[in-house]
RNA sequence: CGGAGUGUAGCGCAGUUUGGUAGCGCAUCUGGUUUGGGACCAGAGGGUCGGGGGUUCGAAUCCCUCCACUCCGACCA
């Protein structure tokens, strides 16, 4: 490609509202333009590294047997209500109707749609295992677009669907997508990690999300510090601390009339703030006699949400009670909140059942119970693992403590068991002929986002410095003073043609501009590669190299550029 | 959805407090000089000051209203 045709639409300066790197450099760099709030054009610098993710997808995921097909991102309701998640799904739905006031959605993902056209092609076990992918535009509507394309309303996404006759099979189909899901990442040169993951509302056995380590990425991970274990915060189990101490203190009612928060508390009163209690009052579920319950983790902990719902007392999705339900309830208000005298079921961490000699509020309006113990002072209620996991703790795989990082999700895969299958009567006949409801297992890679987190892990003060398999060109060829001097552009339009008639992407920088500007624009842009061709040079018989990564530069023989270039891209 | 903030040239911003003919830097265009790390000189083009309404002799500026965008929060008592 030569630069005086093509688009390189740089920035000097930082548009105002990035504030993540990888939305900075992608703007700065050219590659994308914001139309509207998580809305995003990518310009032709851009849609070149984002068609080289694909390619490595599409190249992994038929080698790993999945079938591509592409099917339509606007879907009828009829589908949605068929699954139930017309109801279900939120806001996040963009839903929309035609002219004859059909209703339809905007897919966030494809579910609905595959099983659909499963069910009417496929009739015999004989043709499962079945996996399909494709490579789609989503539209989630997002509570808070963000990032740049990172989490963006629309967004790429590869998406496949397995389909089954058993479990087993099912299982194997998902770790071979698991280990196409490694070779996809490894190839694009990425620094990322297979983590355990929570199914979230769509329910099912196993799931690992494959997440990039990154100090902007949204998500907690927890990492064993002597073992392979990863998984997600959301997910992680927190063990309990230790054993019980004995008990040395005497239960005694306390006034707090300024404590209204565990900060407080332990600022007041001189209490560690491990020897303190949060009291959360959560909606109950249709199976508890209360319409209330009360879980309790330690002031430095934080409630885990998930973990939480998926307790049979409690109501799911989650819900706080407000300050108007728990006054009449407890006869207090929030910060006066505690175990003892509770007229509901209470559930306690893990961590707050080996507690001695704790505080917490006394559900009288500003007053705490200092010096509490269990079964002393009262019987220990059901005992559950409520919490977040912090740094420090031990290791739920046994080994080690956790160390937590944040990472940027980009793929993850889960088996869906036969919701949708059941949901929407996907069957077959099995050997037996009877009729069978299909396993299903989806994978999806976040084909944008990977783009974004790619940025995120490779660029410097410069820009951006981009993997080989990422890079929108691979060689980027800068002429000095190609308009004047004939020598300079005869071996400039020599060397584009052969490294081009190589199949290497080239950039012939023949805009008439300055070199610093050159350099600048193709370091910004990340091209790995940098050939400067210069009469100084050409009088010697040389070019000048410079990977991206290097500091400095280096002359090489002018008759063994392109050698050099394809071993360099080896 | 709650809170905060911002909308002025393609981008980054000043001007708004105290109403009086809309500015700066970068970018763009023309001419010239430059030419190995984001050049210099001279000139030029480009604005319904987010939209609508109001107050006023006069509104980017004051008032009302709508819209868009950004940030923080949306369990952590």
């Amino acid at each position: 490609m030569r630069a005086s045709n093509y688009l390189i639409a740089t920035l000097k300066e930082t548009p105002a509202d990035a504030e993540v790197i990888s939305h900075q450099l992608m703007l700065r760099a050219g590659m994308i333009r914001k139309l509207a709030a998580g809305l995003y054009t990518w310009l032709p610098m851009g849609l070149r590294t984002l068609r080289k993710v694909e390619r490595v997808v599409r190249e992994e995921m038929d080698a790993a047997g999945a079938q591509e097909v592409l099917m339509p991102a606007i879907q009828p309701a009829e589908l949605w209500q068929e699954s139930g998640r017309w109801e279900q799904y939120g806001p996040e739905l963009l839903r929309v109707s035609d002219r004859h006031d059909r209703e339809f959605c905007v897919g966030p993902t494809h579910e609905e749609v595959i099983t659909d056209m499963i069910r009417r092609e496929l009739r015999s076990y004989k043709q499962l295992p079945a996996n399909f992918y494709q490579i789609q535009t989503k539209f989630r509507d997002e509570i808070r677009p963000r990032f740049g394309v990172m989490r963006s309303r629309e967004f790429i996404m590869k998406d496949a669907y397995s389909f089954h006759a058993d479990r087993d099979s099912l299982q194997e189909t998902y770790d071979k997508m698991y280990n196409a899901y490694i070779r996809v990442f490894t190839r694009l040169g990425m620094d990322f990690r297979p983590v355990l993951a929570d199914t979230g509302s769509i329910g099912g056995s196993s799931s690992h999300e494959f997440h990039v380590l990154a100090a902007s990425g949204e998500d907690d991970i927890a990492f064993s510090d002597s073992s392979d274990y990863a998984a997600n915060v959301e997910l992680a189990e927190g063990l309990a601390l230790g054993e019980r101490a004995e008990a040395t203190q005497e239960m005694h009612l306390v006034d707090t009339p300024n404590a209204k928060t565990i900060a407080q508390l332990v600022e007041q009163f001189n209490l560690p703030i491990e020897k303190t209690v949060k009291t959360l009052i959560v909606a109950a579920s249709e199976e508890c006699e209360a319409d209330f319950v009360a879980l309790l983790v330690r002031g430095d902990h934080e409630l885990n949400e998930l973990k939480a719902e998926k307790l049979p007392l409690v109501e799911s999705p989650l819900r706080m009670a407000t300050e108007d339900e728990i006054r009449p309830l407890l006869g207090a208000g929030p910060g006066s909140l505690g175990p003892l005298n509770l007229p509901i079921p209470c559930i306690i961490d893990r961590s707050v059942a080996t507690m001695s000699d704790f505080g917490a509020g006394a559900n009288i309006e500003d007053k705490h119970y200092f010096g509490i113990n269990w079964d002393r002072d009262l019987p220990t209620p059901e005992v559950a693992d409520l919490r977040n996991v912090v740094e420090g703790d031990p290791s739920p795989c046994g080994n080690g403590k956790l160390s937590i990082k944040r990472g940027i999700e980009v793929g993850h895969v889960f088996q869906l068991g036969s919701k949708y299958s059941k949901a929407m009567e996907a069957t077959v006949l099995d050997e037996n002929g009877k009729t069978i409801e299909m396993e299903m297992g989806c994978y999806g890679i976040g084909i944008t986002r990977v783009v974004a987190a790619a940025i995120e892990q490779n660029y410097d003060d410069k820009g951006i410095v981009w993997p080989q398999a990422l890079a929108p060109f691979s060689v980027a060829l800068v002429p000095l003073n190609y308009d004047k001097s004939d020598a300079v552009k005869a071996k400039a339009d020599e060397l584009y043609e052969a490294l081009t008639k190589a199949g290497i992407d080239v950039l012939l920088d023949d805009r008439k501009e300055r070199p610093g500007v050159k350099f600048a624009d193709m370091e910004l842009i990340g091209i790995p590669h940098r050939l400067v061709i210069s009469d100084r040079g050409l009088g010697n018989g040389t070019l000048e190299y410079k990977a991206r990564t290097d500091a400095e530069s280096r002359d090489i023989q002018v008759d063994e550029a392109l050698e050099f270039i394809r071993s360099a891209l080896a």
